[in-house]
RNA sequence: GGCCCUAUCGACUAGUUGGUUAGGUCGCAACUCUCUCAAGGUUGAAACACGAGUUCGAAUCUCGUUGGGGCUACCA
């Protein structure tokens, strides 16, 4: 069987979102499962969205995934511009490309495929606000293009005058009248098309002497030897064109098959899922941060603390699934798992909550060793003073408790500087009555115990507080207060025991000295 | 408007050859555990868009309606 050869093709219009991600990831799993090659391609054939940095964006959200193309990317990281053994089919930017698309469109005007046209961006817009002003459409198509100005009209010295003038021209394509394009997506099954309700698209653009997406596509995707092409929904209705395009160059036997993804739908599902959505849904929509040329910052899912594993793994199960009831799945589960049989061909929609519950899933899955190395990136300076040893205890008290490392100080904070404050709902609380005494008389007790750990003070402080009938609730609930700042936390055993005797006496004197 | 895709709990989805008490996860609620808050455990509420047809029998097949989405550029 045929090596397997799938791509990705971002254009170069600012930061990739999520949903182009998971595009990649599909692909990336598809051709991992085969044994075949992930392809990177950087279809910027449109000069005047060019958003600088998009491209060292997407492969740098691709590496934090761990999803890396295996060819038109170096080991660097950067696009390759001249071939070589390990990319045969370089240059992988099409704007470097255009040399071979030119020498495509002509051989298609050649063989009567396409043709030449002049009218001006004016023109066509006049005749569609015209069409518009009687409720109809304009279409240029085989009903139209016989009264309109092109190689198809125009006498033939007239056409070749008009090719050398400064002006310039249009390529479009040709399509019939009146025929049933039959395709098949591997998705969805049969797709029937008349090509009647097409349009003769253009190949071949004026304003920048470029080819359009549909013939740089069909022609990298034929000259890279792609034997799948996995996309978003959103090029389904050009699916018929791409296929007319396949025939009128005479490639039918080496055609792709072609896999179109639903969409990601926004969390009301009116509408995509785009990346001018920011961050106005409350949640990234960008995989890492992004700043645009106004100094706006788009947050991104690694710098909000998403593990990479536990974003690619969201990503996958939105909108595949493997039909067993597992949910966390590793890369290489997912490589062995995936199957575009089993992508579901309706919309799906982000949901936050659920992102959050795989990110916990994930930290909860770490070794303590690694959760320390995090919080220690985060947390350097307030952590510096203290070992391994310590940090991992705190980190062992609350880590069942958080979904992301970021809450790790919030959490344990207190374990590492004393409270500057007193919760005053708290205060209020418990701070009356006869506590004083009683707090005083813990004190005294604390300082007596021979072993200061966590079972020990928990048996034998339950005992004293039980013998004298004080209150469980009443008395941990003030120490904890004294010992955490708020009335909410860990075991007050658990806490003590990390902090030690020293720093608990400490704590609870200067609580009593400052509440009084 | 035209063309194409699509339709199961609030969300993601299982259901692939018609027969299930329509299953799971997130979220939600209750109970439980308990020194608080979480976490955990147990339980619960919660869905086949609608209408015809085929059939002994339809979430599943067919047609229609409705809803949702996409495309309709010399953007990708």
């Amino acid at each position: 069987m045929k090596q397997r050869r799938v791509r990705f093709a971002p254009s170069p219009t600012g930061p990739l979102h999520m949903g182009g991600l998971r595009t990649a990831l599909y692909n990336y799993l598809y051709a991992k499962q085969a044994g075949g090659k992930f392809i990177l391609r950087i279809e910027d054939t449109d000069s005047q969205r060019f958003v600088l940095g998009s491209e060292e964006y997407v492969i740098e959200s691709l590496r934090w995934c761990g999803i890396m193309p295996d060819e038109g990317v170096d080991k660097e990281g950067k696009i390759v511009e001249l071939p070589c053994a390990e990319h045969p089919h370089a240059p992988y930017r099409q704007s470097q490309r255009k040399h071979i698309y030119r020498k495509y469109a002509e051989q298609l005007v050649a063989t009567g495929n396409a043709y030449y046209a002049f009218d001006t961006h004016e023109e066509l817009e006049a005749l569609r606000k015209e069409a518009e002003a009687q409720k109809s459409s304009f279409t240029y198509n085989y009903h139209t293009r016989t009264s309109l100005t092109n190689s198809l009209t125009l006498p033939a010295e007239e056409v070749e005058r008009r090719l050398q003038e400064e002006t310039g021209w249009t390529i479009r394509f040709k399509i019939s009248e009146n025929r049933v394009v039959k395709m098949k997506d591997l998705i969805r099954g049969d797709i029937e098309v008349n090509t009647s309700t097409l349009d003769d698209k253009v190949l071949w653009k004026r304003a920048d002497e470029l080819p359009t997406y549909h013939l740089a596509n069909i022609v990298d995707d034929h000259l890279m030897e792609i034997t799948e092409v996995i996309r978003g929904e959103e090029w389904l209705p050009s699916l018929p064109l791409h296929y007319l395009l396949y025939e009128a160059f005479g490639w039918n036997d080496s055609q792709p098959q072609f896999a179109h993804l639903s969409l990601l739908l926004k969390p009301d599902g009116k509408g995509k899922l785009s990346k001018r959505d920011g961050d106005k849904l409350g949640f990234p929509v960008f995989p890492l941060q992004w700043i645009n040329e106004d100094g706006e910052i788009s947050h991104g899912y690694r710098e909000d603390g998403y593990f990479p594993e536990a974003f690619v793994n969201l990503l996958a199960f939105l909108g595949w699934n493997p039909g067993t009831e597992q949910e966390i799945f590793t890369l290489e589960e997912l490589i062995e798992a995936f199957s575009l049989e089993r992508v579901v061909k309706s919309g799906a929609r982000f949901n936050h909550d659920k992102a959050k519950w795989y990110n916990q899933a994930y930290l909860r899955r770490k070794s303590t060793q690694e959760l320390v190395e995090a919080f220690r990136a985060l947390e350097g300076e307030r952590l510096a003073a203290f070992d391994d040893n310590y940090v991992g205890a705190a980190v062992e008290l609350i880590r069942e408790r958080a979904y992301f490392v970021h809450e790790f100080w919030n959490l344990c904070g207190f374990l590492f500087e004393a409270p500057k404050e007193y919760d005053p709902t708290g205060v209020n609380k418990f701070w009356k009555d006869d506590i004083q005494e009683i707090i005083l008389q813990v004190a005294q007790f604390l300082e007596n115990l021979e072993t200061f750990s966590e079972s020990i003070i928990e048996e034998q402080l339950e005992n004293l507080i039980r013998t004298h009938g004080w209150g469980m609730g009443k008395v941990m609930n003030t120490l904890r207060l004294f010992l955490v700042g708020r009335s909410s936390g860990p075991g007050v055993a658990n806490i003590m025991e990390i902090l030690g005797k020293k720093e608990v006496l400490r704590r609870i004197c200067n609580a009593i000295t400052r509440l009084g």
